[in-house]
DNA sequence: AGGTGTAGTGGAGAATTGTGGATAAAAGTG
DNA sequence: CACTTTTATCCACAATTCTCCACTACACCT
């Protein structure tokens, strides 16, 4: 299970260390491409197979869904990890998601996400306003 | 049954043992998450799976459902309970609860809650007031 | 009351992780 | 073809984390 979030830094050549505790799961290597929110995403070879097989999935007749594939797929990438766990982030990817030294890495159960710290704070935080919103109409955490 | 609760210490590891008599119902590994009003959650991995389930079933296109599930999967740490029945406490839920060396941890039925001393000592004074009335609109339902 | 056992707290050494740099290979350029 | 620049692999350090063990206190039992 991929959950929690750590702080890592990108160092001057542009690689970044994933978790100890995710590379059992993720594996030798890994596919990283944009997601939303300006972030960047991180999948297994396993779950990137489950994700590209449902964009095959989407009509492309509608204009919309071609972009999103378009966008998921063009920008993709298979990223190798080194010896000691880290991957290699292209300078697409890094300007795309406006990462630099330091970022945030979640584990969001069946993928990671990458962001920049200082917008990952913010989005968190204004998140988290409306996580108590939802929760308190939920119910505290029976969902 | 977790039910009742202690008051422990955080050591300056960052450490928090949980009560010994809950350690045959949690297991050897827990969940710890965000929960409302500042304080965090303890599951068992079970309650965690019926939990995340619930998750996995929001679509992940709308953005609150992202927004909420990110959230609540991030700020989750699977931890393991040490031989003598610690977990470790990451930053980010310490920052987030507030916690310093006083915690009180209470059993709440199904999940356990961890909360800054002080801030449960008011929010149980608080809550002791309303309890009454609370009582009073409950009766209806037989309880 | 005294002894015994368990629970909570603290600390020290060992192992792992994250980060940075150095060297070797590859690719591009004049 | 030589030279520069980039990319990849390898190694080393430092800091954090993990594991194991010791101590104290409270509670329970006889």
């Amino acid at each position: 299970m991929l959950i929690g979030q750590y702080k890592h830094t990108i160092d001057n050549k542009k690689r970044l260390a994933l978790p100890a505790k995710f590379r059992g799961e993720l594996g030798a290597k890994v596919i990283v491409t944009k997601g939303v929110e300006n972030c960047l995403v991180v999948y297994t070879e396993k779950e990137w197979e489950v994700m590209s097989q449902k964009l095959g999935n989407l009509s492309i007749s509608q204009t919309e869904a071609r972009s999103f594939t378009r966008h998921l797929l063009a920008s993709a990438t298979e990223v190798e990890l080194d010896k000691l766990g880290r991957i290699l982030v292209p300078d697409y990817l890094k300007e795309y998601s406006g990462l630099e030294k330091n970022v945030v890495i979640c584990g969001l159960s069946n993928r990671l996400e990458i962001w920049n710290e200082t917008k990952w704070e913010n989005y968190s935080k204004n998140a988290e306003k409306g996580v108590e919103e939802i929760v308190s109409k939920l119910g505290p955490l029976g969902i």
